[in-house]
DNA sequence: ATGGGCACCTGGCTGC
DNA sequence: TGCAGCCAGGTGCCCA
């Protein structure tokens, strides 16, 4: 589900009722996530004071003043902040209660998202050391992208969704921001220009960008931190539009497979 | 090092 | 109505 977006969003909508509330308890449900929830997470977070909430790629980051919570939504994860007595859902896992009375709810129906806890810097965690620039920072452009692209045989679409190359690329804007730039999404990644990799960065951040400023693009279930959908669906321009007319040229859009994941493109607009 | 494929899991939709 | 089959927003890991 969440695409960096998503995660943004999330963040942006959770941090407020968070910072500066101190957690008085965790209710675990389900520790079956991608790793399970540790062990133990229950006593080291309750008691903390939570300092700040961050985004890195697609990862939050919930700082306490012991800790940190490192939380991935995976495809279809939400956390959402709920006034007390809120009615449990199918999916529930983890609870974690403020001394505000509300409680931010971790709910995720493939469990593909994780809990995690690190003591010390998480940008050292394994999880998070190798990856690539945020797009929407300074070091992330085209000339950056040409330069990791040289010797890279792999299709430039598996390339920019690599988070060791830019985080925070999912699949329905990787079709869209390839789109923008008019690369085919076949293309290997060192046969791209220096310029149209120029166009292909500044694609990624606005697509990205743009995204954000409208809260994410709803497709099936999504909902943010309040519970209200996206609507960055209308502004796209191929993802799911298999066999129906371009929005520019009117050409049918096509749809392929790469690296099991679906790709849209218009093969007119795109060579 | 690189690239390709698999795995994890549930639910919604389609077509018989 | 029931059910099998297919598809889905992510990403770590294994293997060649």
């Amino acid at each position: 589900m969440p695409e960096l977006p998503e995660v943004e969003t999330t963040c942006r909508g959770i941090a407020p009722s968070l910072v500066g509330r101190r957690v008085t308890r965790v209710v675990v449900r389900d520790r079956r996530l991608r790793w399970p929830v540790p062990r133990g997470l229950e006593t080291k977070l309750a008691g903390c004071r939570i300092t700040a909430v961050r985004r890195r790629a697609k990862y939050l980051l919930i700082d306490t003043d012991a800790g940190t919570l490192v939380a991935h939504l995976g495809m279809s994860g939400s956390l959402r902040v709920l006034g007390p007595g809120a009615p449990l859902v199918a999916h529930d896992h983890v609870d974690i209660v403020l001394d505000s009375g509300r409680c931010l709810r971790f709910n995720d129906p493939r469990r593909f998202g994780c809990l995690l806890w690190v003591e010390g810097d998480p940008g050292q965690h394994a999880l998070l050391s190798r990856l690539g620039p945020e797009p929407l920072e300074p070091g992330f452009d085209g000339d950056y992208l040409w330069r990791r692209a040289r010797g890279r045989r792999v299709a430039i679409k598996p390339f920019i969704m690599n988070a060791q190359v830019v985080v925070g690329v999912g699949n329905i804007y990787a079709s869209e921001a390839l789109f923008r730039a008019g690369i085919r999404p076949s293309t290997a990644a060192c046969r791209v220009s220096r310029e149209r990799m120029q166009a292909l960065a500044r694609a990624i951040s606005g697509v990205l960008g743009e995204a954000i400023e409208v809260g994410g693009t709803t497709l099936r279930d999504y909902v943010n931190a309040d519970g209200l959908p996206g609507y960055f669906r209308q502004r796209l321009f191929v993802y799911e539009r298999a066999g129906e007319p371009c929005r520019r040229c009117r050409a049918p859009i096509r749809q392929v497979v790469q690296g099991q994941r679906s790709t849209y493109f218009c093969p007119r607009c795109q060579k």
